[in-house]
DNA sequence: TACTTATATTAACCTAAACGAATATAATAA
DNA sequence: TTATTATATTCGTTTAGGTTAATATAAGTA
């Protein structure tokens, strides 16, 4: 069980690094990272689940949503310094998390609580 | 360019994640690294070489030899943090180092300063 | 010079992994 | 029940990347 390297071989593609930096914000369903990174949801969802299985991030499912969040472990410390240091200060991630609060704003203000709203807004 | 991203895929192999343990330790040449790890020239050879590319390393040559050393960037703390609390608590990556001082000092038996030894011991 | 040593490069092969399109599943809403 | 929404999975394709074997290069030595 060498989780070590599952998780380097995660942290080794652009996608996963956009997503784990939004995770890293807060949790998240699969369409917000759809919305938000402007990916497809097959390509979200299994990013997610490749990143869920190398036990960088968790799910929790309520209703028909899936949510992800950071499966935090104490010993793999190198992974804080990594988002806070290196893909913060990178425009592509910064502009992720600014089209993330976008996304979240719109999503509360035309509905209440959920991610199935069609992406044309409601006039 | 994109730095993090081709480091990070650097760091998402096992040989290479081997080759930086000891790179982080001292310089070494090609055929210590060969040695050590028991792999191939060419395995070791074209490694280094990626590892170059990303720069996450630098070489020198010196006559016939090539040493390889970490080319540290400020800015990647967090792979100080990988490497001493990470690898280092792996056993592959202890016995790596072990078997590198063995290999060191018995070059240093045999011969001056140089990797031109059969590896059948002399006697 | 020819020979040896150290390293790099090339080519062929093979496996891993990323992708999009289509489909399946499962919960909810009408 | 039927339709809709959210997510997961499968399939076929394509690309990236790791491996070995063979060869090239280049420095040192006899």
């Amino acid at each position: 069980m060498d989780k070590l390297l599952d998780v380097l071989k995660v942290l080794s593609d652009q996608t996963r690094l956009r997503i784990l930096n939004l995770l890293y914000e807060k949790e998240l369903c699969v369409c917000d990272i759809m919305e938000t990174l402007q990916i497809s949801q097959t390509k979200a969802s299994r990013h997610l689940i490749y990143m869920k299985n190398a036990r960088l991030v968790k799910d929790r499912k309520y209703a028909q949503w899936a949510y992800y969040s950071m499966d935090k472990d104490e010993k793999m410390k190198f992974i804080d310094s990594l988002i806070l240091e290196n893909l913060r200060s990178i425009e592509l991630y910064q502009k992720d998390m600014e089209n993330l609060k976008v996304w979240l704003n719109k999503k509360n203000i035309s509905d209440e609580s959920s991610c199935n709203e069609p992406h044309a807004a409601r006039t």
